[in-house]
DNA sequence: AAATGGTTAAACTAAATGATTAAACCATCT
DNA sequence: AGATGGTTTAATCATTTAGTTTAACCATTT
């Protein structure tokens, strides 16, 4: 019984997984999930009750997955360098195993902005944490005075954005060609974290 | 009788504009549309046929402004670095002047990524162009030898990223403080330039 | 002022879609 | 075998929505 549960219910979340990120919530059709999913449509309402509920599945594990934890990190006993190095090279090979997160989940944030505060609520992420262990390593004078503001966002946009992008960025950088594309995203992980180390160095 | 036409036309794509930008193709409604115009919802199937034809006239006009221009720029006889903070100066101040530009361009075009191809060809833009202009500067020595998809990536990631993933970044960086956050955004006009600069310098 | 032709609106249509209901199904227990 | 209770489906509902039709409207021309 159980077994028989947790099968139909995961196999339904991933069939809506998979809707979802590639249409959005809007796009999304209730009969396409159960296609998907191989079942009848009542089922997912017998799951989920509606299509809001399960939508608020599949977007908080998007979210929670999309939000680095760094905490950990950050307390490590490493240079600063290095903490980003780690950073960058675990951020973006979580990216390539799920390149559609990133769209999904900032078309998402933009058609919904205000239920996002209380999402970070749930998944216990002080941001601030993160601002004030940069700010640190200026004060220690480890890195050049620049604002934790700039730093935090520079990573962050240089690791996403060429997923969020990618549609775009494959034309412009790499004629359309996917392999090649995905060379490029491979190079980044070595090459994001040189770009900030330089840019930051005293 | 021509005062007319452009009058509601232009009063159609302005309301169209504003309801797609907020909420995607999938999201708005024609009814909306109409509404946001003051006008009958038949009105709009009389000046654009189609949700789709008028969607399109929008986001052909959204994709054209958001994909800069750089040509001219590019062949300015000034050096590399005061070429780069021109543009970035430029493009995020059109980007704070049309904050939702990045967005709704960025959702559409992953939800379908197959038309944009084409968009290229119309808006008459050859990205190897651009390429090609960095890779000169590596050649002459100016820059070090970084990859130019990496270094364009980059520059674009760093302008647009703040606007795309807006109601994200204002939570983790200004504490969900919009007058803040603008202050962030005029910050980075500078500090993005200084940033790539910095990186790349021999 | 009557006719003309473009513009606007009200009413309507057909299809899609999220949700519900009632019945069928199926494994387990007695 | 029959009852029980959870699971799955087919059929249906109510609403929404893009698109159409028909008539009213209005400025210009004759």
């Amino acid at each position: 019984m159980i077994s028989q549960e947790t099968d139909t219910e995961q196999l339904i979340l991933e069939a809506a997984k998979k809707v979802f990120f590639k249409k959005g919530y809007d796009g999304a059709r209730m009969q396409e999930i159960a296609n998907e999913a191989g079942i009848n449509k009542a089922l997912l309402h017998y799951y989920f009750r509606s299509k809001d509920k399960l939508f608020e599945a599949i977007f908080f594990n998007a979210f929670q997955q999309f939000i680095p934890s760094v905490v950990e990190n950050l307390n490590a006993d490493i240079s600063f360098e290095r903490k980003i190095e780690i950073f960058v090279e675990n951020y973006i090979n979580m990216l390539i195993n799920f390149p559609q997160l990133p769209s999904f989940v900032l078309t998402e944030v933009n058609r919904n902005p205000e239920r996002i505060a209380e999402m970070f609520g749930k998944i216990g992420i002080i941001p601030s944490v993160i601002l004030q262990g940069i700010q640190k390593e200026v004060d220690k004078g480890n890195i050049s005075a620049v604002e934790p503001k700039q730093i935090l966002a520079n990573i962050v946009a240089l690791c996403v954005f060429p997923f969020a992008a990618r549609p775009l960025l494959q034309i412009v950088l790499t004629e359309n060609d996917t392999a090649k594309y995905n060379v490029f995203l491979e190079e980044r992980k070595k090459e994001v974290s040189r770009f900030i180390i330089n840019s930051i160095k005293i």
